[in-house]
DNA sequence: CAATGTCTGTAACGAATTGTACATTGTGAT
DNA sequence: ATCACAATGTACAATTCGTTACAGACATTG
């Protein structure tokens, strides 16, 4: 059982000032095995009494009790050296790698100015059309709750209402298109007559072949890995992300008072749960 | 620097008592980095300011110093490859630098056997519902269509709908809730009321104080970074991936067929582009 | 509005910590 | 034998430790 464990057992009966405690011995753990009581109080903002009181929820009889069972813990990984670099057996190893030179790829392709020339379009359209395909809808999904929150206008487009969706856009208009490995069709006809109706297309893809490369010059290729049976949403989801960033960086601080303003609608309508960290 | 080293450059000079000190400090690494003094000098059979002595001989200030030492380099170590990444740059928010060691310290959160823990209640159950709040939609939607490819009855669960949709859950069913940072209050909910009927739940969250870790024994948590304004899911995504390659692990051949079946109907219906790659 | 119970910080106390002054022992040289 | 000196242990002082008692703040309830 480990100290995180411990914690959650206990989790929802902790007071405030005890979940900053858990909060602070989870960011360092630290803390726990070296530290004494002072340094945690200090460290959490609180006082002494109040760290033995946590120690005792947790089902200890006092701080040094519970310290003793920590170091106990990381003593048993301290003796064997070997343990500590276990690597995971299998060809699992080989999905992992790939997933970290995957997302490694995917930040050295999409460096400052290629990010820049990809969001430019996204910032002054009047709306944003988001297509994907299905592999990509994680990455569609994150880029429409994200540009959400910084801009109005921002349409995801389901494959089933292409016609109805899209007979709005015009070329003040901005679209992105995910498009990975297996094409939908649904998708690259989407994005041609979105074209044809004159809106910039960004197009998200992972070969230069693609069928959306071809048509459009804001385009960039990721390299997507095969996790399991499928291919991985990873790369998608990066990209949206850093465009986020990318477009909410450009519109600076304007966004501040969508935001607070939505975080204040949030707090009214109770959306989110009251323990929230 | 290590501690043999250090017990070598000034080996020769050190008394027989000083000596014992030393092969005691040898034989159990556990009695410098936790042990107070009197530990000491009672498993090395001599007086207090022996020890002191044998710190100080050593090039320390004196014992605490000593101890100090000794626990850095063990802290060093101790922390997660991202904390050690982080410490020498202070508080310096670097985003691709963030969810690079994220989504390592993802992928050692979610090792061989957490992985097989967490994935058992999807793999031989009836139905699997996937409840998820806003940050982590894009998880929920990677765990959707992945599971979806590989075994009959995989629900996503919108906020809007929770009572129509999981009035027929049984206990013969299994849940997967994502939850992260702003816990969603329907999330909350609507996992307490599967739980009450009797539904495993696995929960995916962010912290063990989260409220879903302290109602379930299959959770795990995750290192969310901040990438821009928001949270990324990129962790939701990946243990949503790393999860579906676990349950088709454990399903075996039997996805076989019902991949190719997937895929005939796929041709079938012309889904994808003519020029696939 | 009073009563009650929970939460949390201040104050104090005994135990244990490290470091130091001093006494004792052992050893080798003169 | 005795002196010098290093090695080691004893005793004590100054902190610091963990813990407990107590009282104020705060919210909740009747």
């Amino acid at each position: 059982m480990s100290i995180q464990e411990r914690i959650a057992a206990v989790g929802i009966r902790l007071t405030p000032t005890e979940r900053r405690i858990a909060q602070t011995v989870l960011d360092d753990p630290t803390l726990l095995t070296f530290g004494t009581v002072a340094d945690l109080a200090k460290q959490a903002k609180t006082s002494h009494p109040s760290i033995v009181r946590f120690a005792t929820k947790l089902g200890f009889e006092g701080y040094t009790d519970l310290q003793g069972w920590v170091r106990q813990g990381v003593a048993d990984q301290l003796g064997t050296p070997g343990q500590r670099i276990r690597r995971p057996h299998g060809m699992e190893s080989n999905v992992r790698a790939d997933i970290q030179t995957s997302i490694d790829s995917t930040l050295s392709t999409l460096d400052s100015s290629t990010l820049q020339r990809l969001a430019k379009p996204l910032i002054g359209a009047e709306r944003v059309w988001i297509l994907s395909g299905e592999t990509s809808r994680a990455g569609a999904y994150t880029l429409l709750s994200g540009l959400s929150m910084i801009r109005d206008g921002v349409q995801l487009i389901d494959q089933h209402n292409f016609g109805r969706d899209l007979s709005g856009a015009t070329a003040r208009d901005a679209a992105v298109a995910f498009d990975f490995a297996r094409y939908r069709r649904s998708c690259v006809c989407a994005a041609r007559a979105l074209l044809d109706l004159g809106v910039p297309l960004v197009s998200i893809t992972d070969s230069p072949l693609s069928p959306l490369a071809s048509i459009t010059d804001s385009w960039c290729v990721l390299k997507v890995p095969g996790v399991g049976p499928f291919d991985s949403s990873l790369p998608a989801v990066l990209a949206a992300e850093l465009l986020v960033v990318e477009v909410a960086g450009e519109l600076g601080p304007k966004i501040h008072d969508r935001i607070d303003r939505l975080e204040q609608l949030w707090n009214k309508t109770e959306t989110f749960h009251r323990h929230s960290r």
